[in-house]
DNA sequence: GTCAATTACTTTATGGTTTACTTTATTGAT
DNA sequence: ATCAATAAAGTAAACCATAAAGTAATTGAC
């Protein structure tokens, strides 16, 4: 009952041509008339033909197909990222193979395999928060295959990436905190392994020793980048009543750990303790109160990745690489918009 | 520079035996003797085989590859049932195509031609709210090749689906209302012409005309998913000045629409205009008000869909489809969870 | 000791397309 | 009328792996 598919060979034998006429015709090849090309399309239109991609790879060498690797995808930031590198990847006519490490170099390690074996042309990545061994990276370049980092990006010579100006990004932030009249500030740092963590804390730093205001290292807690890090962070501090009046964190979801926490003990943002995060997901207008955020502009990441890899694709032996770095933004909702003296007794409410 | 890619050919030459032997060995088949496939395997290793999974495919015949195909990505529904997927996905060793239709019917259309093209073994697909024609479906079962509906499923007959159970959530939801005290309910009902917003409606109606509340046809209105339509459908009621007590939104999107528009012309959830809503993001908890909502189980609904097909592909001749269908639940948070008095005089509000 | 079965391979064919090269017929310049 | 150039096809080979069929050498039953 299968209806088999329709090849080349199908549409050629139909018309009693080889099928090598047939592949030139509907490749629009100026080897064939236009009376031929036109008389075959109809045929393949009326057939159903649709080329096999496999075939079609394997002879051509080549996929039309980027590979790209995310930590998660259930989450704003990655949801944005990919969605607008499928839009490109679309107008572009290329098609996308998204797979997922889970935050598990191992799984990305199979991952790169993969999307090697299946001939992509170029790779996008987003590396996980603990990949520290690079090795596969090399060897991802050592093939020829073009290869583009996009926000998380191993601390490598010679590769090409796109992110956000992080240490600017938080320098902004803790910048404009201190000048609101803060002091007291600390930092849900995340992993510091990974460049968003270090650039991050680095620029958390520049501002703080710029202004000349004391850091206390009791404030900056690094771990992971989800809710539960934020969550555990701040009740470590709560619970040795040493919290800081403001805290600046890596990620949004880090941010949300401290809502629940500060929820839960019964401490009132930005009244009792103040927060701006990383990382701008629309329902941050909606949270309660609104959070404020440095913002990360994923369309123009996502476009100015999915141009790098274009271009690697089409200038293979182009060696020079590029490391593009987007300016952020300060976005101000209800968070981190005042100072009010209330926290600087913040002993008082541990009673 | 580059290194040529390995192929059994490669690592053949070297040990002076066929190809064959080669693939044989690496696949662990009986023909090949230990010594020879554990000499084979180490060479492979060496010299850093990967199979060519185009060549593998086109010679196999199937692609251990499965298509999706959803309309939107940066979204929490889509984007919780794409992690479940590839998760499911990465345990089975297959692996993902995911396409993104933007809502749009053509764009999907495309996208089954492609995953059509590139020999996946079977598809999953959440169709369009606007997608009418269903001929394309139809040539995707001609062609033999597997096919589960989830969540949004056209209206024909004998095809694979998973979904929840829209009728019987939105009538828990109403039916929890009118126990509360509401009568003036509305229903924010999104597209009806396909089946998540005709069977909410539906169960909106079941539980009005159950309980013998009077359906206030223009407290219906039909028109998308997005916050944009919750948004102008507010406004619209607002504007007329006349608002139900309650709305029952079609999505959580929508719901959003509903929560900028109420804090624009300074209405208070839940006390002026309460919601619930459809789909539970993890966000909503942190909304404020926290919103309530009809669970639609993101994990079951993808980990059945994998099921079924997997199973489809691996009994081909099986022609028997499955109706899958989801229980869901309440889950209660600050909206929706009482109705006072002051309601019942919200014509007050508006001068 | 003979024949059948098994072991461990090799050879050949196949999948559907593209690329590189070849052939035949036609056109145009001289 | 002749020869070179071009147009419009065709043929052979390649891409890389797998499946099916074939072969030679060894084992084992009686």
């Amino acid at each position: 009952m299968k209806d088999k598919a329709i090849t080349l060979n199908d549409i050629a034998s139909k018309l009693n041509v080889s099928t090598v006429t047939v592949s030139k015709a509907l490749r629009n090849h100026p080897d064939i008339s236009p009376t031929t090309t036109k008389l075959i399309k109809k045929v393949a239109e009326e057939l159903g033909y649709t080329p096999n991609i496999m075939a079609r790879n394997l002879s051509a060498r080549k996929s039309n197909t980027i590979g790209i690797v995310i930590p998660k995808i259930a989450h704003f930031f990655f949801g944005s990222i990919i969605e607008h590198i499928y839009d490109v990847a679309f107008e572009h006519n290329y098609e996308i193979i998204l797979t997922v490490s889970q935050e598990n170099p191992e799984r990305e390690r199979k991952h790169i395999h993969t999307l090697m074996a299946m001939k992509v042309d170029g790779i996008i990545i987003s590396i996980t928060q603990e990949t520290l061994n690079y090795e596969i990276f090399d060897m991802v370049k050592r093939r020829g295959i073009p290869i583009v980092f996009i926000d998380r990006i191993p601390n490598m010579k010679n590769i090409n990436s796109v992110a956000v100006n992080d240490r600017q990004g938080a320098y902004k932030a803790i910048e404009h905190a201190i000048k609101l009249g803060y002091r007291k500030i600390g930092h849900l740092a995340g992993y510091t392994n990974i460049n968003i963590g270090r650039d991050r804390k680095q620029g958390f730093i520049d501002a703080m020793n710029n202004y000349g205001v004391e850091i206390n290292s009791d404030w900056i807690i690094e771990g992971g980048f989800g809710e539960k890090y934020g969550y555990d962070a701040f009740m470590k501090l709560y619970n040795q009543k040493n919290l800081p009046d403001l805290f600046l964190t890596v990620t949004y979801p880090v941010a949300l750990g401290v809502y629940i926490a500060a929820a839960e003990v019964g401490l009132k943002i930005p009244d009792d303790i103040d927060i701006i995060c990383f990382g701008n997901a629309e329902v941050q207008k909606f949270l309660f109160p609104p959070l404020s955020c440095i913002d990360q502009p994923t369309k123009l990441l996502s476009e100015y990745s999915m141009d790098l890899i274009m271009k690697s694709i089409k200038e293979p032996d182009e060696i020079e690489t590029k490391n593009i770095v987007i300016d952020t933004q300060l976005i101000l909702r209800s968070t981190c918009i005042s100072f009010n003296k209330k926290k600087e007794l913040n002993e008082s409410y541990i009673l």
